[in-house]
RNA sequence: CGGGGCAUGGCGCAGUUUGGUAGCGCACCUGCUUUGGGAGCAGGGGGUCGCAAGUUCGAAUCUUGCUGCCCCGACCA
């Protein structure tokens, strides 16, 4: 893409409005800009990054036997009346009318929806288990909406939920959620602890947070040091196997938001130097709640032998447009947005330092054309724009790679190749920066797979 | 919802105390000179000062009402 074709309305000044860093650098760099309360537009660059994450989101879902599908983000009262929520969820709950003076809502959550689909086409126990997701915009007016995207009134949420015949199966449901979870945060960069947490208005008595800590959270936070640095696990995970070790060795050590925390139990179990109390921000809740919804609802299908049983259900969240503050309030620093390769808008910047000057243009245009051939997303500054300004908006964006092409160097047949989390420069050939960067591409694919 | 604050061009702000017909920096447009980390000079475009009513010869400025937004707290993916 070249920039000079773009939208991407950079800003100089931090808006006086946005007080947590992800907030500024979102607003500055372009990625979002606020609508109402809460409520924002994604611009280019921030929409790219949104359908990144949630493509990773969608891949470890599908990689965990999940199944996709899409509810709309309008509900019948009706749905919210047969479980109970339709009083209990309160005025979060944004609440409509349409025409025919029947009552609607913007959907908060989608328990009830699915519920519901799941109660009219599966009859029978042989039809389980199943996990059914959907990534969808959510509504939820919320008293004090704050920190930009992060605590946004309109977000978009990747939602599953899990019918099993039994308690145990539904277990393992859990489990595979529980993993997949901490799989999906791992590849965008982040390392996710998994807490023991509050069930809220969902209800259930199985819950836990997935936090990565950041001064900026919301909620305090305590855990065990080793959470920090135990392993993710690989793409090769066999869903069908048996979770429960591993499931072991991620809830085995002390770990609990402010809400679940027990102050004597972790001074008992966790040695002095291996606690950790620190911030968080949630990015991730999974519940298991049993028949709250199919025994309201009447979700029941017939058991091995006849008999009639309400279905155990879980659901399983992920924040995803709150993933795009996080991964910046995880990853950035003075001069702007550091992006992780799997989550950034371009893979590579390319900078034209001299605009106008035959020779550059020409290079430049030749190395874009050479580094999109080579199936790279590259972002080309070919404004007629100052050096300094050019790099500071690329350090801003703060794509994975920059490749600054200028006279000086061309005279020597070289470029430079800067690493943006590094700050690393290298003088190299057309050909060792292009090598270079699809390598990189390579190994952010091989990851991933 | 309780407490506090803000609202003037795209962004950041001054002007409001003491009423006189809107200004600064950045950004934007034109030209010239520049050109490897947010250039210089010159010229230029853009704002019914959040909305409404009132006071006044005259309101960004005073009065009243309303709205929007932000911050702190309780609540939440």
């Amino acid at each position: 893409m070249r920039l000079s074709r773009y939208f991407l309305p950079l800003l100089r000044d931090d808006p006086k409005e946005a007080e947590i860093v992800s907030h500024r650098l979102m607003l500055r760099a372009g990625l979002v800009r606020q609508s109402s309360a809460g409520i924002y537009s994604w611009l280019p660059l921030g929409y790219r990054v949104l359908r990144k994450i949630e493509q990773i989101v969608r891949e470890e879902q599908d990689r965990a036997g999940a199944i996709e599908l899409l509810m709309p983000t309008i509900q019948p009262a009706e749905l919210w009346q047969e479980s109970g929520r339709y009083d209990d969820y309160g005025k979060e709950m944004l609440r409509i009318e349409d025409r025919h003076e029947r009552q609607m809502l913007f959907g908060p959550t989608n328990e009830e929806l699915i519920t519901a689909i799941f109660r009219d086409g599966v009859k029978s126990y042989k039809e389980l288990p199943r996990i059914l997701y959907h990534i969808q915009w959510k509504f939820r007016d919320e008293i004090r909406p704050r920190f930009g995207v992060m605590r946004g009134r309109e977000f978009l949420m990747k939602d599953s939920y899990s019918f099993d015949l039994t308690h145990d199966d539904a277990r393992k449901s859990y489990n595979r959620m529980f993993v997949s979870y901490l799989r999906t945060f791992a590849r965008m960069g982040l390392k996710s602890i998994p807490m023991a947490a509050d069930t809220g208005p969902i209800g259930g008595d199985l819950s836990h947070e997935f936090i990565i800590l950041a001064d900026t959270g919301e909620s305090e936070v305590f855990c065990h040091r080793d959470y920090l640095a135990l392993e993710t696990p690989g793409a090769d995970i066999t869903y069908d196997s048996d979770l429960t070790p591993l499931i072991g060795e991620w809830t085995e050590k002390y770990a609990a938001t402010s809400e679940k925390h027990d102050a004597a139990r972790f001074e008992k179990d966790v040695a002095e130097g291996d606690r950790v109390s620190a911030r968080g921000i949630e990015i991730g809740h999974i519940f298991f709640f049993g028949t709250k919804y199919s025994e309201a609802m009447g979700a029941r299908v017939q058991g091995p032998g006849g008999e009639l049983v309400p279905v155990q259900m879980g659901s399983y969240g992920i924040g995803v447009s709150r993933l795009v503050g996080a991964i910046i309030e995880a990853s950035h620093d003075d001069a702007g947005i550091i992006w992780p390769k799997s989550v950034a808008p371009f893979d590579v910047g390319l900078i034209n330092l001299k605009s106008g000057d035959a020779d550059t243009d020409a290079a430049c245009d030749d190395f874009y054309e050479r580094l999109k051939a080579a199936g790279l997303d590259v972002l080309y500054d070919d404004r007629d724009a100052r050096a300094g300004a050019k790099f500071t908006g690329m350090d801003l964006i703060g794509l994975p790679w920059q490749v600054i092409v200028g006279p000086k160097g061309l005279k020597a047949g070289e470029i430079e190749l800067k690493e943006r989390a590094t700050g690393e420069r290298l003088s190299l050939t057309f050909d060792a920066v292009l090598n270079r960067l699809v390598e990189s591409a390579q190994e952010a694919r091989k990851e991933a797979a």
